[in-house]
DNA sequence: CATGCGTGGTT
DNA sequence: TAACCAAGCAT
């Protein structure tokens, strides 16, 4: 039995259960897929439903408020997701005549499509023959043929696309592609992969050479840095100073407060600082309470978090111009899209 | 081609 | 605890 057949009985016996396999819809593909992207299915399954709910079709979906979506999608990450979707969908309807492109080729222009989504909503929903090469997949190749090239480099993922393109199935590409996926989430998975179930624990080259705990071989390390944020929580009368972040760095379209933000470790508020961020005037000591420190993971910062929660007798103007800034009530602020840390604050303090 | 981009789970 | 990593993509 050759290696497709091999593989999709085994899936046939082992797979989940999950609701973007009882479709052939493009839109849901694209969802689910989009949602997927990093991230653990039992963390994406409330979104896929959520999402599905608000927006029941592409258009639904290109006709809503990119603040809505970004809302919806708080406490996912990855929030450029969020924001390439809303540009997909309106893509689909105006160059697309509201339907999604039925091939590979034409999906890779959808903004956020990349070469695993495209390939992902090309065989599942049009069963096009194109194999879905992610991290499971780089997983298990690497280690049933103990492939030692470095996934990270452009090198690798030609030769595991190759390899992939190879043994995909002639008549189910969309069930070769899921059950290949699936073996590497469920089975053989990065730390005590279950090779005694495995249907290929007789041939697996890695097992054999015992290369397993090695493989896939993944050389670029991310550089972690360190950021100290200072949070000002201003308050006047039940409303709370915050701003849409803008620009290339992280949580952009998301709301948060005026920051102050530090590459080394600080005590204590600068007044001066404060004055520059918020034009508020603070004579020092003033009345604010510092919470306990945060230390918040990004994947490639560390930041070190403490809030101050300031509550003002007298308002600040803030229609100068100078600042975005402006006051939102507090109830407005539990529906529009925050970093998962001020949320966390905010439902521990404010709310 | 290297880097930036979240959050949560696992070891 | 720090490291790793989870159905990647854009620039």
């Amino acid at each position: 039995m050759d290696f497709s057949t091999q593989l999709i009985s085994w899936y046939e016996q082992n797979k989940r259960d999950l609701p973007w396999r009882h479709t052939n819809d493009p839109y849901k593909i694209w969802l689910s897929e989009i949602i997927l992207q990093q991230t653990r299915v039992q963390q994406g399954l409330p979104y896929y439903e959520k999402f599905l709910q608000n927006f029941p079709t592409v258009k639904d979906f290109a006709e809503a408020e990119i603040d809505k979506i970004l809302h919806l999608w708080q406490g996912l990450g990855y929030y450029s997701r969020a924001r390439n979707m809303h540009k997909a969908a309106n893509e689909v309807m105006e160059q697309w005549g509201g339907k999604f492109p039925e091939n590979y080729k034409d999906l890779l222009t959808l903004k956020g499509v990349g070469k695993y989504t495209a390939a992902a909503i090309a065989s599942f929903a049009f069963g096009e023959k194109v194999a879905t090469v992610d991290g499971n997949v780089y997983r298990v190749l690497s280690r049933v043929f103990d492939i030692k090239e470095d996934i990270a480099s452009g090198k690798g993922q030609k030769v595991f696309s190759e390899v992939a393109n190879e043994l995909i199935s002639e008549t189910s590409p969309d069930i070769f592609n899921q059950a290949l996926m699936e073996m590497g989430a469920i089975q053989c998975v990065p730390k005590s992969p279950k090779c005694e179930p495995c249907p290929f624990v007789q041939e697996c080259l890695a097992r054999e050479n015992d290369s397993i705990g090695s493989l896939p071989v993944k050389l670029k390390k991310v550089k972690v840095t360190d950021h100290y944020y200072q949070y000002l929580v201003i308050e006047y009368k039940g409303k709370l100073m915050m701003k849409k972040r803008e620009g290339k760095g992280i949580w952009n379209g998301l709301y948060d407060f005026p920051l102050i933000h530090h590459s080394e470790k600080v005590e204590e508020l600068k007044k001066e600082q404060v004055k520059e961020q918020t034009l508020l005037e603070l004579s020092f000591p003033v009345h604010y309470q510092k919470s306990e420190s945060y230390k918040h993971i990004l994947s490639h910062q560390r930041l070190y978090i403490d809030f101050y929660h300031i509550t003002l007798e007298n308002e600040i103007d803030l229609s100068n111009g100078q600042f975005d800034y402006k006051w939102y009530d507090i109830d407005a602020i539990k529906d529009i899209g925050k970093p998962i840390i001020i949320e966390n604050y905010l439902s521990k303090y404010i709310y």
